[in-house]
DNA sequence: CAACTTAAGTTGCGTAAACAACCATAACCA
DNA sequence: TGGTTATGGTTGTTTACGCAACTTAAGTTG
C-alpha cells in the first residue's frame, strides 16, 4: 500500500468516527457560549427547525435533525424546563403534541443564527465556492445512501 | 433568498448539527452488530488506533480519536470489561498508562475492518474518485480550521 | 363495531459526551 | 534541592444517544 493510501485510508476512518463533526458541533457550542447562549449544540438543532417552522410534531423533528423520537423527547423536556419552548396537544390528533417556541425562545433566533453562521464561517474559511458546492454534492449522496 | 440559497444553507446547518456523521456512526453500529461485534462506534475507534498501533498512551488516543481525556478514560474502562484491551502501566513515566490490546481485542481486527470498510463503502456509493477526493481536501481543510 | 395494525410519544437501561475539579508523577528552574 | 509548573489520568455532574418495551390514540378492515 503505497502513502497517498494509507492517507486517504485515514480520512476514510476518521470520516467514519465522526472526527469532523465532533470538530465542528465543538466549536459551536464555544461560539453560543461565548455569546451568552446556554444551549448545546443538539438543543440549537431543535430551536433552528422552531426558528424556520413553528408548530411541529416531535416526529416531524425528529425527522428533521436525523434523530430518534426518545432523544426528541428528552430534548424538548430540556428545552421546556429552559422555557424556549412548549408542548401544546393537538386537537385534531391527540396522540401528537405540536412544539412552539416561547418569547424567550424567539427572541433566541437573531443571536443563535448569528453564530451558527460564524460558525461556519470559521469552518470553511479558506475554501472556495467550488470546493464548498462539491462536498455539498457528495455528502448529500452520503445521506441519501444511508437513508 | 433565492431556493439555491436556502438549499445552500440547509446544507451548512446540516453539517453543524452533525447529521452527515450520526448517519455514518448509526450505520457502522449496525454493520458491527449485524456482524456479530458488541462494540459502538466509538469503541472502534479506540480499536481501530490500537489495531495500527499498539502501547499508545490514553492522551495519544484523546488526540488521535479528537476525544476529551475523561472520554476516553471511560472508553478504556468499558473495554477493559469487554476484555478487549488492558492497561500497562509505564516504567519510564508512572503517570501514563500503555494500552495494548488483547488476544480477543487482536483477533477483533480483521472483522472490525471488514465491517469499517463496508461501511465506507455503502456511504460513498455512486460518487468518483474525484468527488471522494475533493471532499477529503474539503474536510481536512475544515479540521485544520477548527483545530 | 370489534379486532388488528399503525403511529406518536414516553420510559428504562447502558453508553458516551463536555467541562471542571482533582490526584499523582515528572519536569523545570532559581 | 525545594518549590512551582506541566502533564497523564480519574471522578463528578449534566446532557445526549440508541435500542427496546410500553401506552395511548388513530386508522383499517372484516
Amino acid at each position: 500500500m503505497l502513502d497517498q493510501d494509507l492517507i486517504s485510508q485515514e480520512y476514510f476512518y476518521n470520516f467514519l468516527t465522526g472526527k469532523y463533526s465532533i470538530a465542528v458541533m465543538r466549536r459551536l457550542q464555544r461560539n453560543l457560549k461565548e455569546a451568552g447562549l446556554s444551549i448545546t449544540s443538539e438543543q440549537w438543532s431543535i430551536m433552528y427547525n422552531l426558528w424556520v417552522e413553528e408548530g411541529l410534531t416531535q416526529q416531524e423533528l425528529a425527522i428533521r435533525t436525523f434523530r430518534d423520537k426518545p432523544s426528541v423527547t428528552r430534548l424538548i423536556n430540556n428545552l421546556e424546563r429552559l422555557n424556549l419552548v412548549i408542548r401544546v396537544n393537538d386537537k385534531n390528533d391527540r396522540r401528537s403534541n405540536l412544539i412552539y417556541l416561547t418569547k424567550i425562545g424567539r427572541k433566541m433566533k437573531e443571536e443563535g443564527m448569528k453564530q451558527a453562521n460564524n460558525t461556519i464561517e470559521q469552518a470553511l474559511g479558506g475554501l472556495t465556492e467550488d470546493q464548498i458546492a462539491l462536498s455539498h454534492t457528495t455528502l448529500h449522496r452520503v445521506l441519501f445512501n444511508l437513508k
